[in-house]
This record gives structure tokens, C-alpha cells and sequence, in this order.
DNA sequence: ACCGAGATTGCG
DNA sequence: GCAATCTCGGTC
């Protein structure tokens, strides 16, 4: 049975950070393919949502693919030195975006290993900059749209059992939006993704 | 032009 | 607890 492309991603990101839940983030690095099951989600509509690079519109040379039609791909550089991986969702020019905050490692573990030098395998991709570094994905990436032209794709999973919400990490109390981040919750991964807790 | 804070992480 | 060090918005 071949997996197939996960392809709905033109619905508004509090949509689509759930539905993305389960699914798996594919990475294909000189043919070899490198992917986990997304475990951690969470939606940056644009808008009036002051949580979002592209709030109010917004538009630099650092955000622009948020710009871009979903299922593009949105990487940016954090604090320097991290890089973190949103797909893109939405029409063209909506500023939509999903971030992906954590895997639980499937495919590749000796490559992801390999990127993230001295660290657990539990650690291996728990967190956005965790997981964009064990699957090579930098700036290079950033508006490309997801399929194998760009070796980064995301297939259909299964879906979770149990899913719990809680607010994003590290934006504090912003506006009225309270949950914004999903979490795979089944069993055998909770682990794998950071537990609920107000940022800052 | 300068400065502080950020969707983070690893080391002390 | 803090440094690493890019990007952007606010302020001077």
C-alpha cells in the first residue's frame, strides 16, 4: 500500500493544525528518505491575530511565502541560529500558517542522529528547531512548495485518538485566542511534544 | 542609527 | 541561567 500525499491544505490553519496531526513529514536527502508523524501543531492565522508574522498584513522578505497559497512551505530563521518549518495553508494571500513543533521519529533515525549531534533519541525532533534540524531543513526551503521537487512532502497518517489544546508557547496572553496549539495525546507518544503551559 | 525582544536550544 | 546572533519594529 503506498502512502498518499496528504494534499488539504487551502483550509484556514485552525483547521488544518489539527488535521495535520498524525500525519508524515517527509524529508528526502540525496534519496534517502528521512520522516517522522507529527505529533505538535500549531495555527498562525493572519488577520488581526497579533501572535502572527503576518498580522495586519505584514509582509517582509523574511515572511513573504506566508503569503503564498497553502501547501508551500514557510521556514524562517529564530534567535539567530534555529529554523523553524510552517505549511503554509490558505488561498493565495491569506498570511496563513501551521508551525510543526514536533515529530516522533520514523524513518532515517541514523541520518537524523547524524544532523543532531549529542542528544537522546527522545530529543531527536521535540521542538520546531529540534526537528527542522534533523530533517535539513533551512532557509533554502523557505516558499518552496511541498512534493518531491523539493524532496519535502507530507503523507496521510492516522489520526489521533485523543488530542488536547492549550495555548501557544511563548507569546504570553495574546488578544482572545486561547488555544492555538495541538497536541497528539494517544499513549505511546505524549512524550514526544512539549506538555501544555502558558508561555513566558 | 541604535536597541530590545522573539513561534529556541544546549550547555553550565 | 544565559549565550548564540538573525530579523524586525519602535524610537531617537
Amino acid at each position: 500500500m503506498s502512502p498518499r500525499p496528504f494534499g488539504a491544505f487551502s483550509i484556514p490553519a485552525l483547521e488544518l493544525a489539527p488535521a495535520l496531526l498524525g500525519s508524515i513529514l517527509v524529508r528526502s536527502i540525496n534519496g534517502t528518505r528521512v520522516a517522522g508523524r507529527i505529533v505538535e501543531t500549531e495555527a498562525y492565522p493572519g488577520g488581526d491575530d497579533l501572535g502572527s508574522h503576518s498580522r495586519g498584513g505584514r509582509r517582509t522578505a523574511r515572511n513573504g511565502a506566508m503569503f503564498l497559497a497553502g501547501g508551500h512551505a514557510y521556514v524562517y530563521l529564530i534567535y539567530g541560529m534555529h529554523h523553524c518549518f510552517n505549511v503554509v495553508s490558505g488561498r493565495d494571500g491569506e498570511g496563513e500558517a501551521v508551525l510543526i513543533r514536533a515529530l516522533e521519529p520514523l524513518e532515517g533515525l541514523d541520518a537524523m542522529r547524524a544532523r543532531r549531534g549529542r542528544s537522546g533519541d527522545r530529543d531527536l525532533c521535540r521542538g520546531p528547531g529540534r526537528l527542522a534540524a534533523a530533517l535539513e531543513i533551512d532557509r533554502k526551503l523557505d516558499a518552496r512548495r511541498l512534493g518531491g521537487q523539493s524532496g519535502l512532502w507530507i503523507e496521510c497518517g492516522t489520526a489521533p485518538r485523543k488530542i488536547v489544546t492549550s495555548p501557544r508557547i511563548g507569546l504570553g496572553e495574546v488578544g482572545p485566542w486561547a488555544s492555538r496549539r495541538w497536541r497528539w495525546c494517544d499513549a505511546e507518544s505524549i512524550h514526544l511534544s512539549r506538555p501544555a503551559r502558558i508561555g513566558r
